[in-house]
DNA sequence: TAGATTGTTAATCGATTAACAATC
DNA sequence: TAGATTGTTAATCGATTAACAATC
């Protein structure tokens, strides 16, 4: 790959500049300088103009960025140009919640499958998918061509779905039990655990 | 006060620590190095012994970490050694599956009063909470002297939660709505998106 | 004591910021 | 052209790592 080595702080700051040009298309904005969009996300404008001039120049001087344009350079690079289909483990509450998330929409991905090892669960609809036994899980990934999970089910079976994920040949994971999962090399995991964010601030009160 | 200014990625990982120590407890190990935690999170052991190092000397040479008594401590530091009550403003889906989460317990968090602007939710009832009128947020804010919020509802409405919030006295919040929302200094502000962390992981695909 | 692991210092590494020439 | 803002360099700042004396 031609692509150097980009910093991973730059790769976790592109989605928050694409989320932010996509807002300002919706409120009509065509043009925005690093300084206005600096001051919107909270981020220094240099830095700014920094993480993008590792991909390419984008901007016009004088002018600003065109927004339109960004954004598709910004969803090519993150490679949200396609749609991920995504499947989601775990059917309760929080599954729920997930399944019926509007907020994929437009971002470059859907949810493609549900599962759940309750027998109570399955066959029965969420929205208009049907969950599926957990069992099925190979299958379904490789006929879907899916490389994106998440893992929403409780934390004393988080793991050992995990491992029939990566076994299924899934790529990326966002996991909502509050654990942390290894995983091997070549495969991504993101936790999302609302208490160490909580506790996060509790220190600075 | 006495304490020096502490690095942010360092307040950042105690929260992860501590999670670990909570596991660990649980399967009643008593005593752990910062070479085995730090293989268990994928933190390197010298970084574990530095963070940790802020804020005191809890480790025994030779020995490593009595895990009770760094528990301890930490939950001290976090300011979690006590119970925050949450003021959950959204009873849809994700309200919802916030209210029923399980994660909170023995954390130092629990969700204190359920709120909505929907007509059709208010007064109907989620676990042992009934759904409040949101114009009641000021009471009830002060009322139960809370401090800590989360913001669960349509990204449209979320600005505007956010200010009735800090306006009520909020000072740390956590926002599921897909955007940036400014806070004034002395107001704690976390964004859960999980869009954000799917598009920081296709790029690595 | 011998072995192990901490707490801490110094060195390295990496990220952010300031500043300005280039240029629209 | 004059004014504005980018792209980029160099300087600063901060975080991580390696190494080891202290000590249990």
């Amino acid at each position: 790959m031609g692509s150097a080595d980009i910093p991973t702080p730059v790769i976790r700051r592109l989605p928050l500049y694409l989320r932010a040009l996509m807002f300002l298309l919706d409120e009509a904005q065509e043009i925005i300088s690093s300084e206005e969009l600096g001051k919107k996300l909270g981020i220094s404008p240099a830095q700014i103009r920094k993480d993008l001039s590792c991909f390419g120049e984008f901007g016009k001087q004088g002018t600003g960025y065109e927004i339109k344009h960004l954004r598709e350079q910004l969803k090519r690079i993150l490679k949200v140009d396609r749609e991920w289909g995504i499947a989601l483990v775990g059917a309760g509450a929080l599954g729920h919640a997930i399944a019926h998330y509007e907020g994929f929409k437009n971002r470059g991905f859907y949810i493609a499958a549900i599962l759940d090892n309750d027998p109570q669960k399955i066959g029965k609809k969420i929205g208009d998918l049907e969950v599926m036994d957990s069992r099925l899980l190979p299958e379904v990934v490789r006929e879907m061509g899916l490389q994106v999970a998440i893992i929403a089910v409780p934390t004393s079976e988080a793991r050992k779905v995990a491992d029939a994920l990566i076994a299924s040949g899934i790529k990326a994971i966002i996991n909502y039990a509050p654990i942390t999962l290894n995983v091997p090399p070549g495969v991504q995991i993101r936790c999302i655990d609302p208490v160490t964010r909580l506790q996060n601030m509790t220190y600075y009160l």
